[in-house]
DNA sequence: TCGATATTTCTAGTTTTATCGAAATAAAAG
DNA sequence: CTTTTATTTCGATAAAACTAGAAATATCGA
């Protein structure tokens, strides 16, 4: 995992309305959803949306598919996993243990 | 877990620059480290720090302690492995089942 | 082909954010 | 009480993001 990659995802997700999206593209699991049910479902207009789902795209949280008239988004689950098992990935690699520091 | 909370943890993450300064302290562990400590490792100019710093402790990522001159930062690991679980929370919560969608 | 539907790109205005030097504040040392 | 050290606040500027209407693109159906 690259930081460069870790902080986009984070950084995608650190939106109200991008959170929102990814939420409900978690919820749906595999099956996603189409850009228009995630416009109705939130609210956001259509053109705010796409440029939300891009950048949410871009980070590699969101898959996009055509399918027909309508676009498929699916959520990157392994994406999702990688980036919440990040957050604590070193934790505490560089702690003074108590008794190291008493030696 | 507020949906306000967690947005502004992950916008908070979605820095290079403050989720380095993130990574060092959750790396450092309880003892923390002291603000010059992380403005000698990564580099970045105290006012610039303190901003960053300022921003990591609104979203009650890290936690400041003043001890005599130095001011001691400290990860807040409960609220990160709260955010690490809730980007999956959900998962799968709406997903139509193959079984369910064939009933 | 023409019209309806679904979504994106373009464009622009407004709001946030990032950066960092200089000045201010806080605490310890001399 | 003055100086040194540690950190923050102020202020100004530049860069990026958010929002959403209007126009463009893509697909399907009649």
């Amino acid at each position: 995992m690259d930081i460069a990659l870790a902080t986009d995802g984070f950084s995608a997700m650190g939106s109200p309305s991008r959170f929102a999206v990814l939420q409900i593209l978690v919820k749906a699991g595999q099956d996603g959803l189409p850009t228009g049910v995630i416009g109705e479902r939130t609210g956001i207009p259509a053109s705010t949306l796409a440029h939300h789902i891009k950048f949410l795209a871009a980070a590699d949280l969101v898959q996009q598919e055509r399918q027909g008239r309508t676009i498929l988004c699916r959520a990157n689950f392994d994406h999702l996993e990688a980036l919440a098992g990040y957050i604590l990935k070193e934790c505490c690699a560089d702690q003074t243990s108590i008794k190291e520091a008493a030696a």
